[in-house]
DNA sequence: TGCCCCCTGCAG
DNA sequence: CTGCAGGGGGCA
C-alpha cells in the first residue's frame, strides 16, 4: 500500500518506538518473508531507521541491517507492553478489526524487543519482506542500487526529466513517475493525483510533456506527497501507522478511485482506464 | 515494453 | 462469481 508518506509515517513511528531498544528475541512464523538469519538480530540495539523509496532501514548495532518492504498489505504495528491493548486501540478504527488484537493470522514476523516492546510485521498477501543485510553493503544490494532521487530533493527536477524521458520513447508519463529508478517513493495513488493536479493526462506519451509541464507535475509530486503525509497516510485499504490506526488522506482524494464521479473541478467525468498494468484515474476533459 | 504472478479479501 | 487492490520481479 504503503507508498512515500505512508512509509514515510510508519518510519517516523519506528524512529519513535524502537530506536535504543535491544532486541531480545524474533519469531518468524512464515519464512517466506524473512530471509536471513534470526540470530544475527538477538542481543543487538536498534541504532537508526532510514526510508528508502517505499522501503525501510533500520541499523542494528552489530552492523546489519533489516530492509523492510511493505509492499500492498504489509503493516509495521508496535505494542508498548505485552498485554496492553487499551492504549493502542484507543482513538482506533472499529472498522480496522484485524489490527485489534495481535498477533493474528496475517502477523508472519514478531520482533520482541528488552524493554517489554513488541513490533508485529503483518502482511495479508504475503507480498511484502524483511531481509537481512550488512549495512556496509547495502546500498549495493538490487532492492537499493538503482533507485531514483527522493522527490524532495533538487536532485529531481525538469532537466533530469527529460533526460529520463530522452532515453525512454514509448512510455506514458505516468510510467515515469511511478517507475523507481526515476523518482524513488511515488506509486499508484500518488500517481493520480499528481496528474490530476498538474493537468496532464496518464495516457500522454512522456516525451510530449513539455517542460513547462513538467516542472508543474513535479510541484504536484510534491504538494501531493505532502498532503498525504499532513493526513496521516491514505487508508484505503489496509494502511495503519505504527499504533494501528488509519490515515485520513483516502478522504482527499480528488481522482483516485472516483471513477464515474464528476470531476472535481467540474468539467467532466472521472474515467478508468489501465495504464502500466495498474488501474489509472482521471478526467478526461481537464487532463490533456 | 507488456503480461503474469506472488496472495487474500472484499465490493459489485 | 468476477474483478480489483498503496508493489514489483521475472519472463518473453
Amino acid at each position: 500500500m504503503p507508498e512515500l508518506p505512508e512509509v514515510e509515517i510508519v518510519k517516523r513511528g519506528l524512529d519513535e518506538t524502537i530506536v535504543g531498544s535491544e532486541i531480545a528475541g524474533v519469531e518468524v512464523r512464515a519464512r517466506k518473508l524473512f530471509h536471513g538469519n534470526e540470530s544475527d538480530l538477538i542481543g543487538t540495539k536498534v541504532e537508526a531507521v532510514f526510508r528508502h523509496a517505499k522501503m525501510i532501514e533500520i541499523d542494528l548495532s552489530n552492523g546489519k541491517a533489516l530492509l523492510i518492504h511493505l509492499k500492498m498489505t504489509g503493516q509495521l504495528v508496535f505494542d508498548k507492553k505485552s498485554g496492553d491493548k487499551s492504549k493502542r486501540m484507543a482513538g482506533g478504527h472499529p472498522s480496522n478489526d484485524w489490527v485489534a488484537d495481535l498477533p493474528n493470522k496475517f502477523t508472519h514476523v514478531i520482533f520482541k524487543f528488552k524493554d517489554g516492546g513488541i513490533l508485529y510485521f503483518n502482511d495479508l498477501r504475503k507480498f511484502g519482506y524483511i531481509k537481512v543485510y550488512n549495512q556496509s553493503t547495502l546500498k549495493e544490494t538490487k532492492e537499493l542500487k538503482d533507485l531514483g532521487p527522493d522527490p524532495f530533493t533538487k536532485e529531481l527536477n525538469e532537466e533530469y526529466l527529460m533526460r529520463v524521458i530522452s532515453r525512454r520513447k514509448k512510455v506514458k508519463i505516468k510510467q515515469i513517475i511511478m517507475d523507481q529508478t526515476v523518482i524513488s517513493g511515488v506509486g499508484n495513488i500518488y500517481a493520480d493525483e499528481s496528474l490530476f493536479c498538474a493537468g496532464i493526462s496518464p495516457l500522454r506519451l512522456a516525451q510530449d510533456v513539455k517542460r513547462s509541464e513538467l516542472t508543474k507535475l513535479i510541484e504536484c509530486v510534491r504538494k501531493v506527497l505532502k498532503l498525504g503525509l499532513e493526513h496521516g497516510g491514505s487508508s484505503e485499504n489496509t494502511y495503519v501507522n505504527i499504533e494501528g490506526k488509519k490515515g485520513e488522506m483516502q478522504n482527499h482524494f480528488k481522482i483516485y478511485r472516483k471513477t464515474g464521479k464528476a470531476c472535481p473541478r467540474g468539467c467532466g467525468i472521472v474515467k478508468r482506464v489501465v495504464v502500466g498494468g495498474r488501474g489509472t484515474h482521471y478526467c478526461p476533459a481537464c487532463q490533456r
